[in-house]
This record gives structure tokens, sequence and C-alpha cells, in this order.
DNA sequence: CGGCCAGTTGAATCCCGCC
DNA sequence: CGGCGGGATTCAACTGGCC
């Protein structure tokens, strides 16, 4: 694969560090828990290098502004995160996933174990452009900012996939919520993700539900199988529907200026604070003339407030029959009219 | 200190956040960080070594039979947990505490982060005889086994020790109850209790309330006194009186975007107000495009009907087979698969 | 005394492009 | 690569004053 052409990489990496013996429950009866041959391991060490040998294929091909995510819990999310960085990622979030319907502690030894981690990661401290799409996340959660830990339900019922025999497919199948949150938050429609333990292809059904490409790497034909027939059935979200709320910051930048360049505001127009303390008058290059000295928008806002910088599209009000409105409004009008 | 002599080490060890330039709110007023000179690292390893060396001095007091709690964030509890794991040190759970009023992230570049881990571990996988207060917890719980993720504020208010100026006194005073949750699971009353790095003494003071004798280790002479201070006015609970139960919470809020998240509605579905007048499609972030618009299920419900607010989980149907049924019952549905 | 409103605050790895 | 400046950005809980 080629340096640097994958924009998101999703992994949850294989562990076999505490499981001791058989786990029953009260009853006896013989939990199905994951003891797959490949997730064993004989060491820390061993799986530290493991870590690190797939961490770093990883950061080969990623773009350097792309991000990764890791899911994993206790038992190995820990070594994850050092080595992540170690490596020189920078760890953005760590995301804790609160299951709605966990196993119990069937011996009542300890918490119920209800939550696994994700960390996201960047590249690297300085790479500060990557993709989040803040005003989706925030829309995604009605309007307030999304936190770092998520509550979703386990991969249950329909959605799970089965073998021949009607026994789960896979020990550990992430639920498509999950995955469809991950790619909404920190990927583009048409963006290339990795997964490079893809399992029965979680990853690549919300990719393909959403519009993004993909690519999986999975060693068990078994599942590469299942995977493929799981993917063929998938069927892509209305393009229309999969479009989601751009952070201004990622908007094109309306200048003040052309709001009186298009005759939305006229020269001359008195602006105010929203309590109507200040006034200032709106001069044909969209600098504003206040209590006698010139500025942006920004600027003047800034001054009257005495700080180091202010937002002045939401600070300065125009006057319509005793009504102030804010001048954002006709921003937002002038970037429809530019669409 | 002689050796085995501790049941239980509370541990909130600093890190260094490597803060960048000054964080400001949208309002522009300054946040108020940590940056003491005590909490600073030049880099990983120098951090490993720290962390090696106190978590090794732990292990020599530590009872066999004793376990260890440490709590941290993603800067530096990844490390941490190799640490513990790489000294023998086997992990019990890793605890989330979700904050109900956590710092927003400002900036729009991240999730808010939310929450801190706690890593409860006992000194080798062998030792099976470590004190866990099941029934207790369960009992905490409204009679629910208790879970790896608690939900506690931030230590706000009265009960956040403030200095001579008003200021709060120490940067990350954690609430009194999580220590208490945290003695309370793990220890029984008369236990000895060691906290490495004291601070301004919450550990102590939720040792004392429960009956619990501990040590405190702090460098800092601020702190000492402060701690010192504090702990003489610390009332211990009634040794007859028990932890009362907490009410329930209050019910959750369902966000709009978890019922497309979570397969409820179809991204492209296409949503009417009662009288069929208005058609809206819904997209995967929760908002609805109507009549060439974006905007939130309430916003758009409001835009249509000309006022400042609107219900939109009852201005908005979807239709079965010609019916129109309100958005509402999927949340209902919702709210229930949460419980 | 209570309700309402405005103001304050908390472990935070918190912008980006142009010159 | 550093400096400069435009411009984007917050949630829940508590406090205190006023009516």
């Amino acid at each position: 694969m080629p340096e640097k052409c994958v924009d998101l990489i999703f992994a949850d990496p294989p562990y076999n560090l505490q499981l001791g013996g058989e786990l029953t429950r009260p009853d006896q009866s013989r939990v199905d828990g994951v003891d797959a041959d490949w997730d064993r391991f004989a060491s820390f060490d061993d799986y530290d290098l493991f870590t690190h040998d797939w961490l770093a294929a990883c950061r080969r091909v990623l773009k350097d502004t792309g991000t990764l995510w890791v899911i994993g819990s206790y038992h190995n999310i820990f070594r994850v995160g050092t080595v992540l960085q170690d490596q020189g990622f920078w760890i953005l979030n760590d995301i804790t996933w609160r299951k709605t319907n966990p196993m119990p502690n069937f011996r009542g030894t300890r918490f119920a174990n209800a939550h696994e981690t994700l960390i996201w990661a960047s590249k690297s401290q300085d790479q500060k452009t990557y993709t989040f799409n803040y005003e989706a996340m925030k829309a995604l959660n009605d309007g307030v900012q999304m936190r770092s830990d998520w509550v979703l339900p386990i991969c249950t019922g329909a959605e799970r996939l089965k073998d021949g025999h009607g026994e789960k497919a896979h020990p550990t199948q992430k639920p498509e919520a999950l995955l469809r949150r991950v790619l909404m938050s920190s990927t583009n429609p048409g963006d290339v993700v990795l997964d490079p333990f893809f399992g029965t292809g979680t990853t690549g059904a919300a990719a393909k539900q959403l519009g993004r490409r993909f690519i999986g790497i999975e060693r068990e034909e078994t599942y590469v199988r299942l995977a493929e027939a799981r993917l063929a059935k998938v069927i892509p979200f209305d393009p229309a529907a999969r479009e989601v709320t751009r952070s201004k910051r990622q908007e094109p930048r309306i200048p003040f200026g052309w709001l009186i360049e298009r005759g939305l505001l006229e020269p001359g127009t008195m602006l105010f604070d929203p309590k109507r303390r200040w006034a200032a008058k709106v001069r044909v290059d969209g600098t504003l003339v206040c209590d006698g000295t010139t500025g942006s928008i920004h600027r003047t806002a800034a001054q009257i407030q005495g700080l180091d910088a202010c937002n002045g599209w939401t600070f300065w009000h125009f006057d319509v029959e005793g009504r102030l409105i804010p001048i954002d409004v006709l921003r937002q009008q002038l970037r429809a009219e530019l669409n």
C-alpha cells in the first residue's frame, strides 16, 4: 500500500492477556468468551511488539491530516495508548463507550465491566488540520456539543452475524451505530477508511452506508467471506441525507464587506450592541466608525469589551422597526445566495 | 514505612499538561488552568520513571490482600496502566468517572473531555482475597450491580476549598463522593488507607467520615496546612448510619439524532407535519432539510409555524402505510431501551 | 422565602492562513 | 518559521442580587 493514502484508520486489535480459566455463570453454564487462537499473546512484551508493528504500519499509510481510532478494554488499551504516544501520535480524545446492556459480573467480585475505551489520535502534536465535524456531532446530540462518553447498546439481535450453527460469528462484533458515529465525526464523504482488523466488516458496512470508501484487512478466511456477504447487502443511505452540517470553520468565508457590496447592508447604517449601549456607523469599505475610532466589526467589538478579540458577527446588531437583529443573519442570507 | 502495612492506596499522580497558550472562553474570559511547577515532566521517559518509582514504593507498603486505585486522564493514564501491569499489578476494573458538569470544549475542535479514568488493581493475578463490598455497592446503586461507569459531579460549591484570596486552593480537588465510593467499595472500617499525593486531603476526609484510618503524603506545605485544617473539621458519620440511597436520576435526555444512529429512523426518511402541508428529509446527523433550509427538528418546526420555539417531537410525523405517527413515539421507545 | 436573571467557573494537551 | 490578525467558539452547576 502506498504511503499516506488513507484518511482514517479504525482498529479493534486482538488481545488475550488476562483470561485465566473458564468463566461460568452462577448456574454453572459456560460463558462463551473470547478465546480464539488469533487472540493469544504470551507476554506483555509480545503484545507491545505486535502493537508497535501494526501501529507503525498504520502510521505509514495514514495521511498527515488523517486520524486514527483504536478501541479496546482495560486488558490492552493502556498498552496501546502508551505505544501510540511513544510513536508520536497525539491523543485528541479518549472516548468511553458506555454499554447499555453489558454482560454482568456473575461472580460479584468486581464492578460490572460496562464500557470500552476508544482512543482518537492525530499523527502529531503539530498537525491541527484533521477532520472533525463538530457541528454534525452537535446536531446529533440535539444541539449540545458531543461529550467523550457515548451511550450505545452492544451489538445484538438481527445486526449480530451468526455462523452456520446459529452461534455468533465473531466474539467482539461492534455495533454499526458506534462505527457510524466514528466515521461521521472524523471523515467526509468519499474519504478512504482503513480497518486493519476488519473482522466481519462493521467498519465497511458503516462506510458504505455513509458514502465513504474503505479498505479492510482480515486474516481469517471465515470472517472475510462473512464480511463480503454482509457488505454486498448493505444499502447506502440516500446521498442527500448523508450530508452533515458543516462547521463554520470549513464553510467558505463571508467577509463583512461583502454585505455592503451586495446591498444587504446600506453604507451609513447604524449598528448596535445587544443592549444599545454602543452605536457604530457602517462605512462603504466594511469598516465601522464607533466612538471616534474605526476598525473591523471584530476589532470594534473587541475594543468595546476591552478584550483581545471578539466575534463581531454576534456582537453587532441592526435595527428593524425597533428590534435588534444580529448581522450574522445577513451573512447566512448571503451564504445561501452564493451556494 | 514498614512493608505491607496498608490496606488500600488511592493515588492521583501529577502530570504535565504541556499547555500551549492561554485558553479563553468564547466570551474571551480566561480559563484558570493548571500550571503548577510540580506538575511538569520533560518527556514520557521521565514520566514513566517517576511512575515506576512511586508505584514500586506503593507496592512495597501494600498488604498482599490490599488493592490500589489510580485516577488520571488520557494524558497520563495509559502510561500509568502500562507500568502497573509491568510491575505485576493485576487490573480488576477500569472505572470511568462521567462528570455531570465538565468544562466544555470551547473551540469546537474535539469532543468535550467529560470523564476521567480510575484503575483498580490488586497486587497480583493470584491474589483473590481482596476486599470488595459487592452488596454495599449494589445497595448504593438501587439494588442493581454497580457498573464500571460512575456518574458524579465535579467538586464545586462549598466543598471546593478556597485559598486566602477566594481562589480555588487546589487545581484538581476531587469530590468527596468519589472517594467515599472508592473507600466504601474496597475497604472495611478500621482499614489503613494511604494517599501518596494527598493534596488538600479529600482521601483523608472521606476516610474519616467512613471510619477508616489514613496516611497522607504531600510535598507542598500549603496543601498540608489546608488539609490539616480541613480534616480537623470533618465529622465522622454515625457508625450505625448507612449511606442514603441516591434518588433516581431524572429521565435521560434523548437527542433526536440518536433515533437515526440507532436505526429507529432511516436517513432519507420523509417527515410530515400533522396535516401533510410540509415535508422534510432526515439527514444522517439528525438535521432536517425542509423547503431548502436545514436545521434541527425543533428549528424547522418553529420556522414553519413562524414562532420562537416549537416542540418538534410532536410536530413532525413519519408515514406508516399512509398513517402519520409522531416521531415522539420513537423517542419513548429508545428511552425504554436505554434504561 | 422563593423565583428569576445575570454572572462566574471548572485537569484543557482548544485556530489558521497569510506574509 | 514566527508574527500578526481575522474570526470561530461553551455546558452545567452554583452564587448572589433583586423583586
